[in-house]
DNA sequence: CAGAAAGTGTGATAATATAACATAGCACGT
DNA sequence: ACGTGCTATGTTATATTATCACACTTTCTG
């Protein structure tokens, strides 16, 4: 198993992704549902033309900008996070939480950990103005480090 | 003016470059060096294909290979910096500096910052191995945060 | 010198992402 | 209900970023 996520919790998150889309008037649509569920589900990050393919055996097959406009809209609302290094995108299991996201990558499996309301850069060059931070991690997960040591 | 490099600091900059080369028996090669010079002249990040526009003036016309490989003997060498957030790249003014690098990206004149020898993330999950860090924070650089306030 | 290793040239193509414009569905005031 | 405007989606094409595979050359080494 690569991530945290089991597959009850997954109902349970995608019931709260729901609620905190009804509770800011945004549109959870099925398309955006359908790309929320396949981050979710996976078992680690996940390329948007993976996206594109999971999406194929529904109804609708999408094109690129389906899912890049899926995936906007999820980042906007905190439900996703893309992985710079990676060009991949993970669903966010702590929906809602403010603050930074702080994403720690195992090389060996792919699981993913996020930590939230990391600590602005307290030691940003004087005069500067952070609007984001990309904060990415790249090593071993506990699991993996112990196998491998 | 966009960054920290004056005409000056550049060829002193590439001397400092060329010296870590031969101290550690890596073979700056006209094209790396070129590369390289591109990134230090820029007033910010450099695309890979504008690197390649910039290659085309001299007698090598170079095909995407040369810069990409040229990027990651300079990137392993510690003389350049990928922004993974932009998908550009960046000279490193402070080569052979050990530790991980932060950047501060000032989103309105393009300018960056490097901070070296960042802290390792002490509260890193439990049994985490960290490799490697991406840190880049975006923002206004004091100039920019100035004229907007 | 022979052989191996590292670097580069070249053509093709893969992978990632967006532009531009058409269509459809929904909200809202009347 | 009706039109109006806004948001979301569909669709075609294309831009941007990056790598593969293979040939050739240069450099290092014994």
């Amino acid at each position: 198993m690569r991530n945290m996520q089991s597959s009850d919790s997954l109902s349970s998150t995608l019931a709260r992704a729901e609620k905190l889309c009804a509770r800011h008037g945004w549109k959870l649509t099925p398309v955006r549902r359908r790309v929320l569920e396949l981050l979710l589900a996976a078992d680690g990050p996940v390329k948007a033309y993976d996206l594109l393919e999971g999406l194929k055996p529904g109804p609708g097959a999408a094109k690129p900008p389906t899912v890049y406009r899926a995936l906007d809209f999820l980042m906007q609302a905190g439900l996703a996070h893309k992985v710079e290094a990676l060009n991949a995108y993970i669903g966010c299991v702590h929906a809602a939480e403010t603050g930074g996201v702080e994403l720690y990558i195992c090389a060996n499996c792919g699981s993913v950990e996020e930590r939230h309301g990391a600590p602005a850069p307290a030691k940003a060059p004087a005069g500067w103005a952070i609007d984001r931070s990309v904060v990415e991690h790249y090593g071993r997960c506990s699991a993996c480090a112990r196998l491998s040591a």
